[in-house]
DNA sequence: TTGTATGCGTTATCAA
DNA sequence: TTGATAACGCATACAA
């Protein structure tokens, strides 16, 4: 129980009091079978006694591994993310793994030199949701030393450990059932940057759009930052449409609430004089008014399963690499019938 | 620019490829002055050329510090939490300290296995904003090897590192601007494991009411979880008192956001039948309906200046070790005259 | 069952 | 200005 000593408690500390070697208190430390039971109880309770702490620096040094995942995520503060930041913890944490959080607040030089820091860490494996899929400094580190798996977005072509959505099918699937309510002038909210994510929803909603007959008059792409201020402030080119759409399939959720308070402040009620829907599934979705309707990924999936996929990775289990997780339409309140 | 190789290079093989030491190697990547400046070049063009990356624990093991911080907190998908694990890991990274991310899901048993291991992981510092404030565990690592600071929460008489609110000024301000809109019979919703926080909320809670003169018949405790649900499932004990509270002041906006849901459900009107004021500031807190009242911590000032006192600390800085920040009361749609 | 010797990759000390 | 040599704290191989 001894605390505040100003040097930490080494191997050779406790082989001194107990007078045995420092290799056999490493054994008795380490549950080593080839050593004597009562040895081994004195060794560990002088290490006990002591309050020693093996120094997890040198065990890693010594073994090549540090039993550390690093994750690195745009930013926390996104509810995805944030949700996205609990599983790989739980996961790893539930395997005796520790893990580095890096941020790259959306930019792709804070993104590098972040993989490059995990990297001089010697990170045993790395997860990323990546800001520009198609980076050089990216492309070179999942190709790199440190097992990496990406989630929810990957470059052109990239074939190795992914997890993520059907974007498509689940923007096919927000699309339709916005058909199915009557919408035929139907806009959609992307992302300026790209990414496989926005670009993939982009494609689902041009698909189903056209598999409805339905052409460049009733279709409309905008561009806004993926918050709540994106969507927030897309409201006024929204309306200043000539034929003004019926309903908008936003990029997520956040841009989502970002419209309906827009629209609030317009005097543009929702769902009745436009539908709004949402993507992700983010808790705040329930607690606006009107609740949102959207397209729910398996958030918490994509972290367990992708943190798990890298665990294996690095086992040498051999498995699925890439995973395409499933949506779900969740109905709320802040889709209707068409108007008008 | 090599790629892919199975064993990370190491200063020895910059030496032989250089034709010099390893220890000249050693400086020249190090930026140190007693080098040749022919020398100097023709190492680093070599580490750059081979993509030498060196290992941090290595240099850790030796320097015998890690430039890694640890942050414990219960739950990051908390949106407080959130933001201060994005003002610490910016804070951290533009000091080019890395972070160690560990979450204790209210739980105490993993707070200490936590703080165990980013003792072991040598952390040279660890933010906490811990559980149960008077764990033995907590006290026992505030006051060991390991400097931290306290975010939040703090032991009583701990006269240790801390940043937090002014929780009882804090807590005042929000039943003072409830009583000038003539509320009498104020309810206050708490936490049941207590806290320092949760103690010095109800305290203050307390304090303003009995300075109004107002006592136990107006006056009404209950405990809930700190989150939406918790709030949620608080209203039908709120609403079956004999009589009937006309303002409730949350112990923060997740609970409060809760009740709105839960008073809304309820067929209660808010703010005309019921006026509800939360506490943290949380972004949530604007785009609910209706938007809720607060009073705002400084969250990303907690978390900033709580990393920034650490870093202090490290480096040897004497200064200020208890910082205790102001509130901001925000009033918006969610609190109105007293009804009746 | 135990101890000795060696090495992990780096920095620090000292002599050359 | 450079190069041996010795740490850092631990685990591993091998000898005793």
């Amino acid at each position: 129980m001894a605390v505040g000593q100003a040097q930490p408690l080494t191997l050779r500390d406790i082989a001194r009091v107990t007078g045995v070697s420092v290799n056999t208190v490493s054994r008795a430390l380490t549950g080593k079978s080839d050593i004597n039971a009562d040895t081994k109880a004195r060794v560990l309770h002088a290490a006990e006694q002591l309050g020693y702490r093996p120094n997890l620096l040198a065990r890693s040094l010594v073994q090549g591994r540090t039993r550390t995942l690093g994750l690195l995520v745009t930013d926390c503060t996104h509810p995805f993310y944030a949700m996205l930041i609990r599983e790989v913890e739980h996961v790893a944490a539930r395997n005796n793994y520790s893990l580095l959080l890096a941020t790259s607040n959306e930019r792709s030089e804070r993104e590098a030199a972040a993989l490059q820091l995990l990297t001089q860490r010697r990170a045993d494996g790395v997860l990323l949701a990546p800001v520009q899929v198609e980076a050089p400094h990216l492309l070179a580190f999942a190709n790199g030393a440190v097992p990496s798996v990406l989630l929810t977005r990957r470059p052109q072509g990239y074939k190795g450990p992914f997890v993520g959505t059907d974007n498509v099918v689940a923007a096919r699937k927000a699309i339709r059932y916005l058909l199915e309510l009557g919408h035929r002038r139907i806009a959609h909210l992307t992302l300026a940057e790209g990414g496989s994510s926005a670009t993939e929803r982009s494609d689902g909603y041009r698909q189903e759009m056209r598999a409805a007959r339905l052409g460049a008059a009733n279709m409309l792409e905008l561009a806004a930052p993926q918050s709540i201020g994106g969507g927030r402030a897309a409201v006024g080119r929204l309306l200043e449409q000539r034929t003004r759409p019926t309903a908008v399939f936003a990029y997520n959720d956040l841009q989502a609430v970002g419209l309906l308070l827009g629209l609030r402040e317009a005097g543009i009620a929702v769902p009745s004089e436009m539908s709004v829907i949402g993507f992700d599934g983010i808790d705040l979705g329930e607690v606006v008014y009107p609740p949102l309707t959207t397209v729910a990924q398996q958030i918490d999936r994509i972290g367990n399963l992708g943190t798990q996929l890298l665990l294996d990775i690095l086992a040498g289990k051999s498995g699925r690499r890439t995973n395409i997780l499933p949506s779900e339409l969740i109905v709320r309140g802040s889709t209707g019938v068409a108007a008008r």
